[in-house]
DNA sequence: TCTTGACCTCAAGTTAACTTTAAGTTGTAC
DNA sequence: GTACAACTTAAAGTTAACTTGAGGTCAAGA
């Protein structure tokens, strides 16, 4: 496959595709010429890669999980950390909805005097999104 | 109160308070020679940027809200779409925790052999962080 | 063979949200 | 009244994750 090809059937653009591998996350089978040839496996590791973005890893991140080999090597006790992660950033987020919710209902005059606004304020303060 | 007060009642360092008010978020009641001075209710003005934040709005998206007056004028309608969005983020986010769980506590050989594992890619691939 | 469109590299540009630095001013404690 | 810690501004720097641009190469179709 070429770069347009692995582009099309992932989504990203060529130009990502090249700064992943300049970045060490995907590399190519080969040249044909210049250009580069990938093969179909490129695209699991591409969803590999969202997977990783998605669930909060950097890509430095990813790469140190990728190694440098083509299979993934994934520390299985990283991704328990990662998932106990998740679940820390979904329960706020579920208390942010919740009061997002409550103030777009509230009837208070103005959103600073409603009590469930005041302590979502707090909630938020709180570093609910330290880092 | 001078910055540094708000600065150590916030949590926020100095340089971000006078950014916040370069951008319009926030605003000093006046100066003190040439040094700032805020009154109290900087503090509530900061935990609505912090709970914008944390809901996921820009500080661009929140200076819009609040708008010029000190009061905040925030859209109801805008409160109850991003509480819709954030709902589709958690259930995104849950979807990609358990399946972190799974991989975690997974016996097959390699990730990419367990099918509960590419399910997840599938899910990752599929736009769960368009932007 | 010639043209051309898709590919290539390398460097610089972009955006968000700040932080850092340099150079200057001043309220306040002694 | 003087030293100085803490404030001030404006501009440049930082980081992540890409994107864009300039200038060049080349495989394939007419």
């Amino acid at each position: 496959m070429d770069i347009a090809k692995v582009a099309k059937l992932s989504g990203l653009p060529a130009s990502t595709l090249r700064f992943y591998e300049e970045k060490g996350l995907i590399s190519s089978v080969g040249r044909q010429g210049l250009r580069r040839v990938f093969n179909a496996n490129i695209l699991d590791q591409l969803a590999l890669i969202a997977l990783g973005r998605a669930a909060g890893f950097s890509l430095d991140e990813i790469a140190r999980m990728i190694g440098s080999k083509g299979k993934p090597n994934i520390d299985r006790e990283l991704l328990a950390n990662k998932a106990d992660e998740l679940d820390r950033t979904i329960k706020k987020l579920i208390g942010m909805r919740d009061g997002l919710r409550h103030a777009a209902a509230c009837s208070a005059p103005s959103h600073m005097e409603c009590p469930k606004f005041r302590r979502l304020l707090g909630l938020a303060a709180d570093g609910a999104w330290s880092k």
